[in-house]
DNA sequence: ACGCAACTGTTGTAAATGCAATTTTTTTGC
DNA sequence: GCAAAAAAATTGCATTTACAACAGTTGCGT
């Protein structure tokens, strides 16, 4: 007998409404602001995470970022290239990478900023301060359990011989 | 006269907690689960949606998923090539609904389900019930606001009388 | 000191993506 | 009924992305 066929209510699944409101941000900041800047959403989230978190190495910033690192590689050669980053070898530590926001860059940003919080506040219209923080707060819960979660083994029938396989490897995790 | 330096606190800005929940949760579940069968999770919103909201012509299914929609065009012949989409044809002066689940598509989906299902209290375990509810009420206000909202850029005409319904159609790429 | 394993960042390459045509289908006005 | 207009779907093409291979460093155990 197959599955009582559990019945998918996109309205109410958590990751459903997440992409959607993640996508029609981006979109909307992404084409009324930073396109103005000649900067892409990428971009854009990178210069915010040098400013909020200061100077950082490459994989630091990429799991900041959430951005793969040879897609971080590219994009921050373009914004160094446009004057807003630059790359400083660590004195300590010939393979790291210290990047920093330049002057420019910094005052891109500080100048952005006001922007992405005016879009913040658009998006969050009509809730309550309450809301709002319990909003934060399951979002970063949220991030918290997916980060420390067991990969889940979805076995059908047959055992999956390679279980230990993917348990064992698995990069690219953005940790923090 | 310089700004005041408006300080951005990333974990405490929204775009960026979202993205990065988004982001985690893609990728978690399209390596734990879905890339066992053979899915991408652009494949599986699209199969997901004509699960919950049943068969869809290509534009809607396209709003449904922010799937842009020549990306989906793609996707979708992918889909039907592996059996889980149909075209329906669409008859000449019959309903124009172009496509839905096969029924192996459907019996894929039905399995799928309670995967993401157990994904989704993964990543909401802690919550508690009120919580859970405010979480998912605020992202439906979210994607509203910005669905609606003007764009707040500083040049062109202003009023935008294209009161049509935008819909989020762009990347796989979350929020800042 | 040595060698090997792990780390860091970059690059090669195939695949995916988005925009702008282009083609196909549907609606419309007469 | 039919041609024009509008809308929907696909495709060409340049850009972007991700995975893997690579090259250079560092750390650590022996």
């Amino acid at each position: 007998m197959p599955e009582p066929a559990a019945r998918l209510d996109l309205d109410d699944y958590l990751p459903y409404l997440i992409n959607r409101v993640g996508s029609i941000m981006a979109l909307r900041f992404g084409e009324d602001v930073l396109a103005q800047f000649g900067l892409s959403i990428a971009m854009w989230r990178v210069l915010a995470a040098l400013s909020s978190h200061g100077a950082q190495r490459h994989t630091d910033l990429a799991g900041l970022t959430s951005i793969e690192v040879s897609t971080l590689s590219r994009i921050v050669t373009r914004l160094v290239r446009m004057g807003l980053v630059v790359r400083a070898p660590s004195k300590t530590s010939g393979r790291e990478i210290a990047l920093a926001l330049s002057d420019r860059g910094r005052r891109l940003v500080d100048r952005l900023i006001p922007l992405g919080r005016r879009y913040e506040e658009i998006a969050s219209a009509g809730l309550s301060k309450q809301e709002n923080a319990v909003l934060r707060r399951a979002l970063r819960r949220m991030y918290r359990n997916l980060i420390d979660a067991e990969p889940m083994a979805v076995n059908d029938r047959t055992g999956s011989p390679d279980a230990a396989i993917r348990t064992a490897s698995r990069p690219e995790t953005p940790t923090i």
